[in-house]
DNA sequence: TTGACATATCCGCTCATCCGGATATATTCG
DNA sequence: CGAATATATCCGGATGAGCGGATATGTCAA
């Protein structure tokens, strides 16, 4: 989410590489959020892009503090660190 | 959360009672919400009184916006009009 | 000090969640 | 069509979460 919140749109690949997890790990995990109503998803030919959900009044509240404040935690701030240095360099394709 | 918000103080009898569930899931239950910064007890005699953490800054912000909105849905709406019966009625004690 | 009441914690159990490798599906390109 | 890439889903296994009755702790009043 603190990703998704930074960035706008992501695939699942930036998200994998960015977080260091499996993929299969990553995708069920974006299942959760889309199920949830937390985020929404794009086809770009090959790619899945997600987004953070813009049609749910509460979520969009709660998401909008989360925008704001996440990236004081450390961990995410890492997150969001590792995600730009891999989109500048190669991205995923 | 909800009724917390509603209420701005209860006690552990009080919530045992409107969420109609047994006293030791209610109390193991809070003691989650106070190991993780959202909510503070305060004896009181006999009782002890819980309230919505207001020294964290970020929890602050979303709580704000939980208030806000948790009542519009259905299943807070109905725990908030049972305590409220609950407490004109008896309260506990 | 004893009894009544409110709350917290313990404990054994069940069930759901989560993981990640393997595999299936979808898309693009040649 | 077949290969390559991105993503989703399946599946078996391990772990952790949650439950609630029983019990311990804390408080007050008589």
């Amino acid at each position: 989410m603190a990703l998704l919140l930074a960035s706008g749109e992501l695939c699942v690949c930036d998200l994998t590489a960015t977080l260091q997890l499996p993929q299969s790990t990553v995708s069920r995990h974006l299942s959760y959020l889309k199920n949830a109503g937390w985020v929404n998803d794009r086809r770009e030919g090959v790619w899945i892009n997600y987004t953070v959900a813009a049609d749910n009044s509460l979520k969009m509240q709660l998401a909008s503090v989360l925008k704001e404040r996440l990236p004081e935690l450390a961990i995410v701030a890492e997150d969001i660190k590792r995600l730009a240095s891999f989109s500048e360099d190669a991205g995923c394709a």
